[in-house]
DNA sequence: GGCAAGTCTGTGATTTCCCTGAGAAACGCT
DNA sequence: AGCGTTTCTCAGGGAAATCACAGACTTGCC
């Protein structure tokens, strides 16, 4: 069931109406914790667990509808521990975490039931998305809840990536992409720099922030072109998005 | 929940009615009484702490709602301290205090999860009004509670930052924004230049106090003009805005 | 009416913030 | 390896916001 928050988020929900839950497997602390902010911000119920020994015991036990798991862990093979898991949990969905040099030919093998896969550093924006499209398409929620964020004639589809405006199809680079969907998935919001920069970039990113400045220019070039601007600039607040006709 | 307490102020209150819990984490003695001093006026129950080590003893004791956190700290740094907080307090947002110059890297993922932050040195109805934002957004206040201040005609809407009266939009800049903002949130009451000065302007503002004159002026301009007032001036008193038929 | 204290607002200097062009570096595809 | 694409840095220009200053105006009082 997809239900709007007062706040105007969408946010997921399983059938009976109870909150989805997420099991977060990670050794290194900083990184569970980002994650576990990031996906109780989502509304959903999360638990953590920081090995392989006890995210089995949290699978036991928590019954989640999707699991996090990153692939290297102190005391056991990814692959075993992903072994275990599926054991107890034959049908849920799982997101691996893998560092960008390994060997992507044997992650394709794994993410061929249905899984899915971020390489580290990632943003937030992507593991909350890949996430969504997972519990969607597993059926823990309503899967009828679709994939298309509409703002004003603004249209933009989670699971083909495809964009378009006004009917007229827009190309987006994979960061413009991602700082879209955030400003649409918050419309009418303020989003400051920051949180922009948060969400949208990898969490280890030490850049200036003015990245930020430049991929609003570059959406906008190709949005707003020659029409009513949907994105707009609060000086010294932040950006938002919202219907042109207001 | 929100209430209309007998001043006329709305307020936050928890779920089962009783006031909501803030941890003000700070070193300096004088920010912390500053910040202390202005929460408790928002009917907020308050227990601050000098270091890290008391922050994350009164997490324990107090259970706050939200804590507001100074980054920089004499006894931890301030990631040390915010993960010790987040695992007596896993979620509850937090609102960080930092430099200005301090370089925007080390906020990187601190607002990952709807966190938000204020750099030094802030306005009071800053740090208000993004706590009100967090508690309002993490549920432990009701969250029916909107984000909308109506006087009259007049609305301001704290989340896009959009003002209107009579239907018409009405472009602010953001220390108009801030002005008209805590006019709203007291409403038919006389407020000083001074007691403007000290919630609207940052602490450290050392200017001339006529700047809150120019400001009522230019939000006239805006709002008032060519229409029944509704920012009167209370000779030798203050200002007060309240609805134009009255 | 005349005065003084208090308030309002036009002008312009300064600062801050934002936008964007140009190019370098990293990436991905063949 | 080579080429096109994407990401990002840097820096200049420009616009907007903030504020000081000063003179005009209002109000209350004698």
């Amino acid at each position: 069931m997809t239900t709007i928050s007062p706040q105007g988020r969408t946010e997921l929900l399983r059938p009976d109406g109870s909150p989805v839950r997420v099991l977060v497997v990670d050794d290194e602390q900083s990184i569970s914790e980002l994650l576990s902010m990031a996906l109780r911000y989502e509304g959903w119920q999360i638990r953590s667990a920081g090995d392989g020994q006890a995210a089995v015991q949290a699978a036991r036990e928590f019954r989640p509808d999707a699991v996090v798991l990153d692939m290297m862990l102190p005391d056991m093979d990814g692959l075993t521990v992903l072994g275990r898991l599926r054991r107890e949990l034959p049908d849920v969905p799982v997101l691996f975490l893998t560092a960008k040099d390994a060997v992507e030919d044997r992650i394709a093998g794994l993410t061929a039931g249905g899984d899915d896969y971020v390489t580290k550093p990632f943003s937030l924006e992507e593991v909350v998305a890949r996430l969504r499209g997972l519990i969607r398409r597993s059926g823990a929620a309503d899967r009828r809840s679709d994939s298309v964020l509409v703002v004003g004639d603004l249209m933009l589809d989670e699971d083909s990536h495809e964009v378009s405006r006004g009917g007229d199809n827009i190309h987006l680079t994979a960061t413009e992409f991602e700082l879209l969907r955030f400003l649409m998935r918050n419309p009418r919001r303020v989003l400051s720099k920051a949180q922009i920069l948060d969400r949208v970039w990898s969490y280890d990113f030490g850049g200036q922030a003015n990245v930020v400045e430049l991929y609003i220019s570059y959406l906008r070039r190709k949005i707003d072109a020659g029409r009513e601007p949907m994105i707009h600039t609060r000086r010294g607040a932040g950006y938002l998005i919202k219907p042109a006709v207001s």
